[in-house]
RNA sequence: GCGGGCGUGGCGAAACUGGUAGACGCGCCAGAUUUAGGUUCUGGUAUCGCAAGAUGUGGGGGUUCGAGUCCCUUCGCCCGCACCA
């Protein structure tokens, strides 16, 4: 055997031979228990970055050992393949957008197979070719069918420049990211999927999620932001001379949301938004009014800015009449902070009780008076602070005496009961506006027809396939400006009709790939038995940054689906995994320019130049990224340490979840590992005879210990506890335990070194593949040591430490603990008061 | 501002329901092997101290026989949301 590894020969091939056995081929049929494993797909960049590496390592560990435990795994991959950067590829560099696309995923394909890792590729896909997003049109024309898609007008943010709607995301200090021209809000026609529909269900959805990460749950709990209220009807005192009121927008009255009924008599104030129906209607015949609005308009949205923003309004000279009080009269302001898609756009002020209002009322010199006080507060001022706080009402009529609670519905119970409003639950979710003027998305398939209005394309034309001759030379949706591909016949009446021309947003195409990876038929989009028999998907694992968006669309989408009757589940996910970053020192040089780590050599205590010898600033440990310049390419790494050094270096030292350092000499110390296993290996000696008791205990511990870490993804503890069966091993004598122990080491480090493993276990002159072979057995009787170490503290403090045999009574312990050497001195001859003895841990002598 | 998380050696970190703090890795120190460097191997490595011992989990206080772990308070860093009525 030689005395170093090589992994760029092991590396291929242990692959091929995967490969040509199919081990990872997924069974449909199978009746093991079965484990969906699986790691948010990539978008095709171009190339893999170490941050997939380690979220593919981190699944694949997984995978292999439910693999080794007796599971039937799916474990798939493909690729978000739609999206903005293939069209800006196009524009810039004259390249088709699918076939930049296709040349990366081939390109990051490969770099992915050198990983080994243990997947499904007959299941591989990509969701910019027509047999997925063909399937996906047909999901949409179901919620279609099923009231679960909409059109309606809506505000977009529109680059004038690019000629194209933009995400929020996309908008940075009210500039387009790529023309960074001043973006719009324009009204277009936009098609919505009714997510809100599903607001409760995916609220209280979350508690059952209970292998998610809370922190993923909370942020999604306050996206959704559920809150229950009062809606009710303000009507306008009669002022017949003012004539804004001849505008039929203020006849109705003036409808608000407020989540604080019970504070209904401490209200001092209307206020509305700017875009609000009634702030309009005057405006109309108020140029001083339309100058305020236009001012709420330009303020800006940073959080810097709202900070400091200063509580504006517009006094309309209207008053509002008290829905409990006919005598009563409020006046009603137009007013910067009243957000007009948020509730009704219009708000009761109670100054007393809301910071904005107070701040609002001091500045109009507008009434504050309490109507919640806290016990003994009843006469107490409010200054500027609102109280938001627990207790009674006071001066409020029939309220008081009340507890919070109980006023709120006091008031809903008699508001219903008169008929000026009811209880009300709002949401903060909106729904999904999934409409984009983009050509490299799924087509939404529609035909718009004057006489019948939008209608579905009939499934049997799906897929309504992207035109493959369009060009990008001039900005704007190719789509909408292509000669033949929109026109076509009605399918409803025949006439001549125009296809719609926008694409649906890329957050839907990751909203169900998981499903289609469990079933591809050909002719729809998944067969609902197999689905049922996979999902959902055991483990999901990839960042943070994906908590709301990507995951809040694939549970939407997964209920819509259960809602329709096409599967039978209601969460995608049961366990969620979010990984850290990996990070990397940053470096600058003398000129304030970033330099890669390749540039940079480590000199005595600092760094310099590599070629100029100059000093070099070592920055903060920082995100990977390419304008910092500190990145690590996959290839390279891979190339000089093979694939088990990287991937193992991946599952070192940092918890899963944590951002993971990466360094050089970390990288070293992994592959000085794979090294120390791969001589282990040569010592299997089966000839070795004799019977070592500690190895074996050493060995089961290490066995059972490493599986739960494994099971719980603390992959850093098992690594630290392979680290000490390694260290353990090698210090044996040669004996059948020890030959044992080495055997078991090839499969316990299988999950996260499958070459290393399966090159020793070959050499080992096992049969078959590693990758096939059962998890080792664990005996429990080997578990449990025999002897035990016990503190012996005085007062507290560790004085000395005996071994004795396990399960020692108390009585001999409290002996042995009086006369232990150090104990002794230490008691000089006193008697302990009191003895506590923690049987098989620790004897505490209490003076 | 609201919500959440985290502070343990030079560094990444362990420590099950309160019970011997620092496992394991990196780095560093010493030694062996080597022509040398690298590799490999052996030993050491929380701090102060020659030692006995003392101190030590961001700071302060508390509960307890016993606190990294529980409670109160304070400081620092990180993340999410953003006038949500």
């Amino acid at each position: 055997m030689q005395r170093r590894f090589n992994p760029l020969e092991a590396d291929t091939r242990w692959q091929a031979a995967w490969d040509e056995r199919q081990t990872f081929k997924a069974s449909d049929t199978s009746d093991k228990p079965r484990a969906y494993v699986l790691e948010m797909f990539p978008y095709p960049s171009g190339r893999i970055h170490i941050g997939h590496v380690r979220n593919y390592s981190m699944g694949d560990v997984l995978a292999r050992f439910k693999r080794m435990t007796g599971h039937e795994v799916l474990h798939p991959m493909g690729w978000d393949a739609f999206g903005m950067p293939a069209e800006n590829a196009a524009m810039e560099r004259r390249v088709h957008p699918g076939s930049w696309t296709r040349e990366n995923i081939a390109n990051m394909r490969a770099q992915l197979k050198k990983l080994g890792f243990a997947i499904d590729w007959s299941r591989e896909l990509a969701t910019c070719e027509p047999d997925y997003y063909g399937h996906e049109q047909a999901l949409f024309l179901d919620m279609l069918e099923a009231g679960l898609v909409y059109r309606k007008e809506s505000a977009v943010n529109w680059d004038p420049v690019d000629m194209t709607v933009l995400a929020n995301e996309q908008v940075i200090d009210g500039k387009g990211w790529r023309s960074g021209a001043t973006v719009e809000k324009r009204k277009l026609s936009q098609w919505f999927l009714k997510i809100t529909r599903f607001g409760d269900d995916l609220l209280d959805g979350l508690k059952s999620l209970d292998q998610w990460p809370d922190k993923v749950r909370l942020m999604q709990e306050n996206w959704i932001g559920r809150s229950r209220g009062l809606r009710f009807r303000f009507d306008f005192a009669p002022f017949p001379e003012h004539e804004a009121l001849e505008t039929p927008a203020l006849v109705q009255g003036i409808e608000v949301y407020s989540t604080r009924p019970d504070t209904i008599f401490g209200a001092s104030f209307v206020a509305v938004a700017a875009d609000h129906p009634v702030a309009q209607a005057i405006a109309a015949n108020n140029p001083d009014a339309q100058a305020f609005i236009d001012r709420c308009k330009a303020g800006g949205t940073t959080a810097a800015e709202l900070e400091t923003a200063e509580k504006l309004g517009f006094d309309t000279e209207l008053s509002m009449v008290h829905p409990l009080d006919p005598e009563w009269t409020l006046p009603v302001f137009i007013a910067n902070f009243v957000l007009m898609d948020y509730g009704t756009g219009a708000v009761m002020g109670v100054p007393a009780h809301d910071q904005r209002d107070l701040d609002f009322a001091r500045k109009y010199m507008l009434p504050v008076e309490r109507v919640v006080a806290a016990e003994g507060d009843e006469q107490a001022p409010i200054h500027d602070e609102a109280y938001a706080g627990p207790g009674r009402l006071v001066n409020s009529r029939f309220l008081d005496g009340m507890e919070i609670e109980e006023a709120k519905a006091a008031v809903i119970a008699r508001a219903e009961a008169e008929g000026w409003g009811t209880g009300t639950t709002v949401f903060r979710l909106r729904d999904w506006g999934v409409s984009r003027q983009r050509y490299w998305g799924t087509p939404i398939p529609v035909i718009h027809c004057q006489d019948c209005g939008p209608v579905g394309v009939p499934k049997a034309q799906l897929p309504v396939l992207l035109p493959e001759d369009v060009t990008f030379d001039i900005p704007g949706n190719p789509l909408d400006r292509h000669p033949t591909w929109k026109h076509v016949d009605c399918p409803s009446c025949g006439k001549p009709a125009l296809r719609e021309t926008d694409t649906l947003d890329t957050f839907a195409d990751s909203s169900w790939y998981f499903i289609r990876f469990a079933s591809q038929p050909e002719d729809k989009p998944f067969d609902r038995a197999t689905v049922d028999k996979w999902l959902p998907v055991g483990q999901y694992i990839g960042g943070v940054e994906h908590a709301i968006l990507h995951l809040l669309y694939a549970r939407f989408w997964t209920r819509a689906l259960h809602h329709m009757g096409q599967i039978g589940f209601t969460e995608p996910f049961t366990g969620l995994f979010t990984q850290g970053m990996v990070t990397h020192e940053t470096y600058k040089a003398g000129d304030g320019s970033w330099l890669s780590p390749q540039d940079v050599r480590r000199q005595g205590e600092s760094y310099v130049h590599a070629e100029t010898g100059t000093p070099v600033t070592v920055g903060r440990v920082e995100k990977m990224s390419k304008s910092k310049k500190n990145v690590v390419d996959p290839d390279d790494i891979i190339e000089q340490y093979g694939a088990d050094a990287v991937r193992w270096f991946m599952l070192s030292d940092s918890p899963p979840e944590r951002d993971l350092p990466w360094t050089e000499a970390g990288i070293e110390g992994s592959w000085r590992f794979v090294n120390r296993v791969w001589r282990l290996f040569g010592e299997a000696d089966a000839g070795a005879e004799g019977q070592d008791k500690a190895l074996d205990r050493k060995l089961h511990q290490t066995i059972d210990g490493v599986a739960r870490d494994i099971e719980a993804l603390s992959f850093n503890k098992a690594v630290a506890k392979i680290y000490e069966l390694t260290n353990a091993v090698e210090k044996a004598k040669p004996s059948a335990s020890r030959t044992a122990a080495i055997r078991a080491l090839a499969l316990l480090v299988a999950p996260m070194m499958p070459h290393l493993a399966e090159e020793g276990w070959a050499e080992m002159g096992h049969e078959g593949l590693v990758a096939d072979a059962p998890w080792p057995a664990v005996d429990p009787a080997l578990l449990v040591e025999d002897e035990v170490t016990i503190a012996i503290q005085v007062m507290g403090k560790l004085r000395d430490t005996i071994t004795v045999p396990k399960g020692t009574d108390k009585q001999a312990l409290e002996q042995l603990a009086l006369a232990a050497p150090n104990a002794a001195r230490i008691l000089d001859g006193a008697t302990p008061k009191k003895m506590i003895v923690v049987p098989d841990r620790l004897v505490n002598l209490v003076l």
